[in-house]
DNA sequence: TATGAATGAGTCTTCATTCAT
DNA sequence: AATGAATGAAGACTCATTCAT
């Protein structure tokens, strides 16, 4: 996991050379301010003086507990990702349907923006730019994390809710893509969004396009039926929404 | 060309920054190598002496043909966008109904990922970003290159193609975002891309979105029953669930 | 000590600037080196590099000391200025008459030329012109520097010594600004000077100008109305002259 | 008088290469731009490019007429020392006495303050800093501009107006630098000056020192006539100033 | 001779990283 | 194990000067 080959040992529970109570709560201390921080100001803008400094630790400390600059990032954003794979884990096994399913992907998703705008950030402008992305363990995460779109399609085509031969690829792109694009404002402190609207909106489009069901000339049935779904999932999750 | 003041020597009489041919190349060796680097590392991460150094020049050199790090990366910018723009305005107006407006900014959008890999990320992610991007010129570059977008639907709807209240910015992010996604490992050098394809496909995924007409002739009323059922019951139990 | 915030790393417990005794060491050479190279080349001419070279680190070392050139120049002032007030204050206030006070403004001053050659110069033409002067903190030392001249000058007009309407500032100039001219060989190691002969000559000059009491006693009228016609004289003919 | 060795010719008149007309022309444009931006910006913050900006050449061009920057800058200062040296040669001579003498040495430097702020802040901040200033001709300029303080001390001695032995030295310091002193609020743009009256009054404390006649308890005539000659002096000098 | 493009040494400043203690 | 002083390479940018044309 750690990248590079220096005295830092890794702070997963089970690692085997246990540490100290010290040095892991210094870890831990580490690590959080060093999450502080990079959200704050972003990965190159961040100084490790300045990670240090909050910890109330010198320089050459951090660099006992993490080899990089670097690694201490990918800890970082290790610890983010892992409690929303989790949670995708636990609550998507429990969805029925592809609307529901797209629809709360796209909710979890847009929650990250609005609740954690740093790590949108750090990931998107700092991590997937940089020649080492790949090779770091952080692409796995970030496809770990995005393969539900994945799960969702093929089980809907299984199904027989969707025809087979969709396009995956394009699929999670026009989903992560398109959020991205959309909130990138709210990166930006420009705009509050309503989590719940945005993620109900998202998910008709990508389920209508469009063109929606009406404009094609389909009966009022259709229709009646389409505004019902949304109004039901939609009325359940925001029972649960808490913008941050 | 130049967007700098310093170093223009207005010699000529009649005042027009008329460049020595010798000066108008080494400009356009300048740019092209800035292009490459910007793309390769992005702006932050790009030292001007590398663009020299490619160019075999000091780095001194650059700064007698941009004044700024920065005007640089406007300059490579705008000779992205120009011939965009200008080949918008010669087409589109030709081309009728939204089908037809939307594949062809699709498809003249992906062109841009194939021929000039990464100047999207460049203004998405670096330019956009800065503080000065407003004032520079280059929000109205984008602006007028993004409207067609919104022209498209506002015909449509007017038409009687769309129906009225779709959200322009959606789509536009749907597009553009979704489009940058799907061609991230283009700027990366892994996969060829037939435009064309790409092209056509990404159109039907907008405009029909995930369910397209034919399948959705097919789904009757007891199966959509039955997943709103699904449904309700799921949402009944994410009541449960705890989102970090 | 410092004059900036970044470098210095307040992780001893309760807050006081605590150097090592190794820190403490090289500031102190820095200061020294950087005081030399001030006092001969001037602000803008010195270069960090040079300062850097002379204690025998590299340029970053420096910048961990003083966060600035500038703070750097401002430290080399203070520790002039500091031990120099002092001493007025202690001294000041036992003497009596206007004759001794001045003469012990000007003695003292004469010694920093002689032991300190050279920040004269700084503080008069480097930092004074600088626009963050009144806000450093400098232009108070030497306000609380000079005044003693005015100080002196006030008693004196309340003892009946001098008549009122002294101009407190012409006389200020005169002095520091005469002093420092007359100094200014000795800051290229021209000449030894004899601080009490020079300290006794000037403060006769200037409490008594070039016409002494006794010279003036000899004066007859018939010479100075034979000067004062010459000067009429002159003053006609001066009306021609055309100042370029 | 050239400090290099290159191409540059002077432009002294007399000198042997005769140069064309043109090239006459040329050079005096430079100088006349030199002296321009080095009065407003001072020597270091000037840049050759400018120069050359403001007669219109490149770069490369003024350096085909002035071999350096500095020997450029000596030009100016000469250019600008010499009718200041004729004046006095021409005015001092018809003067009579050491008060009216004085006077005028004091009341013309003053008013190379008041017009000319540039010349001052350059000769005193930037050349008399310089480590060549000696070997440069400027030295020896600066000796003839301050000579006539010598001058008239020794003519005074020679009349009797002085009792041998006077320190020339010291006087000239006490003019010079006082002035110098004084005067720095003006070339910041501070104040405003009446060059008559400052010269008045530092006319009087040179010659009169702090303690006036009065205050030694002199009798009526003494200062019945000191405020007479210093009243024709001034009356007759005002006529002919023209502060800038 | 004049040009003007190119140079290259220099400016201050930042910071991840190393290493002797 | 921790410290914290020192490093050294890099950053953008400036400008007097040179030299081929």
């Amino acid at each position: 996991m750690k990248t590079s080959t220096r005295p830092a040992r890794a702070k997963i529970p089970d690692d085997v050379p246990q540490m100290s109570q010290r040095r892991q709560k210094r870890a831990g201390e580490i690590l959080a301010a060093a999450r502080e921080v990079f959200l704050e100001k972003g990965f190159e803008r961040t100084a490790v003086s300045e990670i240090a400094a909050r910890v109330g630790v010198v320089e050459g400390s951090v660099f006992s507990y993490y080899a990089t600059k670097r690694d201490l990032l990918h800890e970082v954003l290790r610890e983010l990702y892992e409690p929303l794979i989790e949670d995708f884990g636990g609550v998507y096994a429990r969805l029925r349907g592809l609307r529901a399913r797209l629809r709360f992907i796209i909710w979890r998703h847009v929650r990250v923006y609005v609740e954690t705008p740093g790590l949108a950030r750090l990931v998107l402008h700092e991590v997937r730019t940089g020649a080492e992305y790949a090779s770091s363990g952080l692409h796995a995460l970030h496809v770990r994390y995005t393969q539900y779109v994945r799960l969702a399609l093929e089980d809907a085509v299984k199904d027989g809710e969707l025809p087979a031969g969709v396009d995956v690829e394009m699929v999670r792109s026009m989903l992560y893509g398109g959020l991205e694009h959309l909130m990138w404002p709210v990166l930006h402190g420009k705009h509050r969004v309503d989590v719940d609207a945005v993620a109900d909106r998202y998910t008709e489009l990508m389920l209508q396009g469009l063109q929606p069901a009406r404009a094609r000339g389909r009966g009022d049935h259709e229709a009646r039926l389409a505004r019902l779904e949304a109004l039901v999932g939609a009325a359940a999750s925001r029972r649960r929404a808490r913008p941050a």
